[in-house]
RNA sequence: GGCGACGUAGCCAAGUGGUAAGGCAGGGGUCUGCAAAACCCCCAUUCAGCGGUUCAAAUCCGCUCGUCGCCUCCA
């Protein structure tokens, strides 16, 4: 297996470094409903899991939730609650939303604020060890101690500096310095450290929780390219300095930004669509596969006509999973071997879900070729299946309308004129049932009830 | 201004030296009461443009144009 390390800029052979796969993925700072962009990020994180479990590997996989900050204690304040009560609102939101979209929780969803005592550790370390000092309460990461800082984004400090908007703030030594912990001001939400009262700085958490739940060298650290500078960067730093262990993490993955129009969409910019929206026109396999038919770090543009590719797609597959198998015809069996092969290929490749897509649809046409001349699909329609919904996570779903009373009874309605050949009465009652938002299918085997395509 | 990425059919999108995957849409057919689904056939002599290296380039190099990301909160 191949992954593309940022922090190499290139493909590296997969060797983990024990018997368990670590692995952190940046969560969200949860103080607003999580957009599609968030989706493509956590759905593949969620593939690059499953297909790593699926090779073979034991893993641990943990995911935090930065639940204090600036935006955090702003919002809370502008509704009138605590940033706690926000905080855990949009976490419980966010699980919920990755629920839906079938991604596999993480074995531990630690929070900044229940792990102050390690955050802490951290930034006395830090301090205690030459790379950190305390201003006025705050505390600041001293940059210029570190030679290799800029490594994982590929800059120097001088790059950096030049042309860049950053602010002078009087108490630091050097404008790149960062904050470690946060004085806090009157009114904040704030914990009792050795230099006063105060809240974690942005990046430290991670560093914090990655050490705490995984070890000082995890196997994979991962999250949207927009995170590469400088919360990565600096929990590079912030770790290794800490640890006196190099690497952090020895795999660090990105995913490419979703953009909507021009530009990426993202909260601060307030061009999103939330992954609830998104669910109510379309199920989570359309918009695993609109995300998984592109490559995981490029841009990926969103577009209307790009879900209802997706969703014929997802249709599709679905369609050929839930084929009959013929009688037992074992001197005519359809080998999927080949498919599986190319697949696993694909896979290995750096996760190159496009192309071990492109072999599941290459498969799910062998599959209806064989079932329609009566060959032996049971095998095929296995690995079909489990490729998809292990390591893709479709959930491959059918709709079922046993239960809703009033659509059986127009089929039945139907199926009584049908049996009169009196063709337009029943054709008006398809009618019906397709304002009813379902379309019906007549097959050999009886009537096929699925929800009409959106056009 | 600095750093980086990208530009492949109507749309989305793989492919990093050997002669263009896959999905969607579209056209024609088989099947069907009609449909739908499924299947078959067709749909880029060409990979932003211009030069160069090579027996051979979408793939390597240079330049031009265009787009995006990061340098500030962000998945």
């Amino acid at each position: 297996m191949k992954i593309y390390s940022t922090l190499s800029a290139k493909k590296e052979q997969f060797v983990p470094q024990g018997d368990e796969v670590t692995i952190y993925v940046c969560g969200v700072t949860p103080y607003s409903d999580a957009h599609i962009g968030h989706a493509m990020s956590y759905i593949i994180f969620d593939v690059i899991r499953r297909y790593i479990k699926f090779a073979g590997y034991k893993l641990k996989f943990v995911q935090n939730f930065t639940d204090i900050d600036d935006k955090i204690i702003d919002r809370a304040n502008r509704k009138g609650i605590a940033a706690n009560e926000l905080a855990q609102f949009y976490s419980d939101e966010f699980l919920a939303d990755m629920d839906a979209l079938n991604v596999v929780r993480a074995d531990f969803y630690p929070r900044a604020t229940g792990e102050i005592d390690k955050i802490i550790e951290v930034v006395q370390g830090l301090i205690d060890n030459g790379y950190a000092y305390e201003a006025d309460g705050s505390v600041y990461f001293r940059v210029t101690k570190v030679a290799d800082y800029g490594k994982l984004a590929h800059r120097t400090l001088d790059s950096m500096m030049a042309g860049a908007r950053i602010e002078i703030e009087q108490d630091k030594e050097h404008p790149m310095d960062f904050t470690l912990w946060k004085a806090s001001k009157p009114g904040e939400p704030s914990w009792t450290s050795p230099w006063g009262e105060g809240r974690p700085g942005w990046h430290i958490e991670c560093s914090a929780m990655s050490l705490k739940y995984l070890g000082e060298k995890i196997d994979i650290h991962g999250g949207g390219s927009d995170l590469i500078f400088p919360h990565h960067e600096n929990e590079i730093v912030q770790s290794e300095s800490f640890t006196g262990k190099k690497p952090f993490a020895k795999y660090w993955m990105h995913n490419g930004l979703l953009q909507l129009g021009e530009d990426k969409m993202s909260k601060s910019l307030g061009n999103l669509i939330t992954i609830k929206d998104a669910l109510k026109e379309y199920n989570s396999d359309t918009i695993r596969i609109f995300v998984l038919n592109s490559h995981y770090r490029s841009p990926l543009k969103y577009s209307l006509e790009a879900f209802q590719a997706a969703q014929s797609g997802a249709e599709r597959l679905r369609r050929t999973v839930e084929r009959e198998d013929s009688a037992g015809n074992a001197d005519n069996r359809l080998d999927p071997e080949p498919y599986r092969k190319l697949f696993i290929e694909a896979m290995d490749d750096d996760f190159n879900t496009p192309q071990a897509l492109a072999s599941l649809f290459d498969l799910a046409r062998a599959v209806n070729q064989a079932a329609d001349s009566g060959s032996d699909i049971s095998e095929a329609k296995k690995v079909l299946t489990e490729l998809a919904q292990n390591v893709l996570g479709l959930r491959l779903a059918s709709v079922s309308y046993e239960e809703n009373p009033e659509i059986q009874k127009l089929i039945q309605e139907r199926a009584n004129f049908r049996k009169e050949k009196n063709w337009k009465e029943a054709d008006a009652v398809r009618q019906k049932l397709a304002d009813l938002g379902v379309a019906i299918e007549d097959t050999p085997t009886g009537v096929k009830i699925t929800p009409l395509k959106k056009k």
